[in-house]
DNA sequence: ATTATCTATAGATCTATAGATAATGC
DNA sequence: ATTATCTATAGATCTATAGATAATGC
């Protein structure tokens, strides 16, 4: 986000269309699945010169990486500036689940390149994996969690945000309004709180989102 | 499984090309992504004339959606068999959550087609989504889960189970032979059964696996 | 005689690169 | 003078089909 602006022109004309080309790939990865898009069609929609895509990127899949991590990033600190100012760290996990499920009403795009590409980027070292990781090891250490091991309820719960996600998103007939908060209630639960504490923190009134 | 063998040996012959098909798609499946594969190669992994795909399938898509849907249809049905004797609605969706994880080490072909391509079969009509439909509203009519939205409890444990598969498939180092118990366990909690009752529901013995 | 499979190929992509053009640096 | 972008294209796929071959039915 706050990067330093580049030095020269030329580095910020560069950023620009990296960016740009970035941007039709998280559109792409959003509608269609990632091998049915031609690096014609990405230039096309990046509205940059066919060549200029090798001047960034060595193949399609190099691309897509950096469209998905980017993705991961800029929800990941989204996440972190709304939860800032939570001081229970099982709230702040059931509040990143509780976004992060509202992700189909807020940013559309987000979740559909997350449920089509996020499976294999759960246990990522970038992104949203580790601030995950980093949320469940405070509420471990404050006594909130109790947890066997910690990958395998990070791979628990994000696989089901992203079941979550998918199943909004293909029969929004199915799901209400707060059904992400019962999500997040009932993934307390899973990590070893008690029925009415994990309904109350999956309850409390959510930061205001951007 | 037990399908009324073909009547003529015209049909059988086609359904062994079928079949050799499908079963090359499941390989490639499980190691690369859907559309890195060409249709020259599935027919020469299948040992089939080019021009033969084209009796049986109108495009590659078709052949994978197939291969999926045989994958989901074998699982099930090895699952709907190992827990036939298990009375305890809860426990038999425990048992099939253990038995899915341990996937990776019983069929790893199996558990790399459903991280690779399994999210978006989760809310699918056949296959496993609906007999793990079937398990958890048995399980709550018996008064064992708590649920508000069956959907949604579907779709967050396998989202989590796929995840869990993801995890051990790409970091063994991170799972342990019991993992999948854990995970049974805690799925358990977050369908609303006690602490106990669900430890000792998710360490039962196994039926025996084929 | 019928049906499925196989071989060969035309036409349509798609990728990667070479060389020309435009923008920036100094 | 340097660096990035753009245009044009050669070569390498890849798909879909047409026509020939092989297997089965009757």
């Amino acid at each position: 986000m706050s990067v330093q602006r580049p030095a020269s022109r030329l580095e910020r004309r560069k950023t620009r269309t990296r960016q740009a080309l970035i941007a039709a790939a998280r559109d792409f990865l959003a509608r269609q699945g990632l091998a049915e898009v031609s690096i014609q069609e990405l230039t096309e929609a990046a509205d940059v010169g066919f060549g200029s895509f090798y001047n960034h990127f060595g193949s399609k899949e190099e691309l897509f990486h950096a469209a998905i991590a980017d993705v991961l990033e800029e929800h990941g600190q989204l996440l972190d500036e709304l939860t800032a100012d939570i001081e229970d760290p099982a709230e702040v996990f059931a509040a990143s689940v509780r976004l992060t499920g509202r992700l189909v009403e807020t940013h559309p795009q987000i979740a559909r390149v997350l449920t089509r590409t996020g499976l294999p980027y759960l246990d990522s070292d970038k992104g949203l994996a580790p601030r995950a990781l980093r949320d469940i090891h405070r509420a471990m250490e404050a006594g909130r969690f109790h947890i066997a091991n910690p990958h395998v309820a990070l791979a628990g719960a994000g696989g089901s945000l992203l079941g979550f996600l998918q199943l909004w998103l293909e029969h929004p007939d199915l799901v209400t309004e707060d059904s992400p908060d019962e999500l997040a209630e009932q993934l307390l639960r899973m990590f070893g709180m008690g029925h009415e504490e994990a309904r109350a923190i999956a309850r409390r009134p959510l930061p205001d989102r951007a």
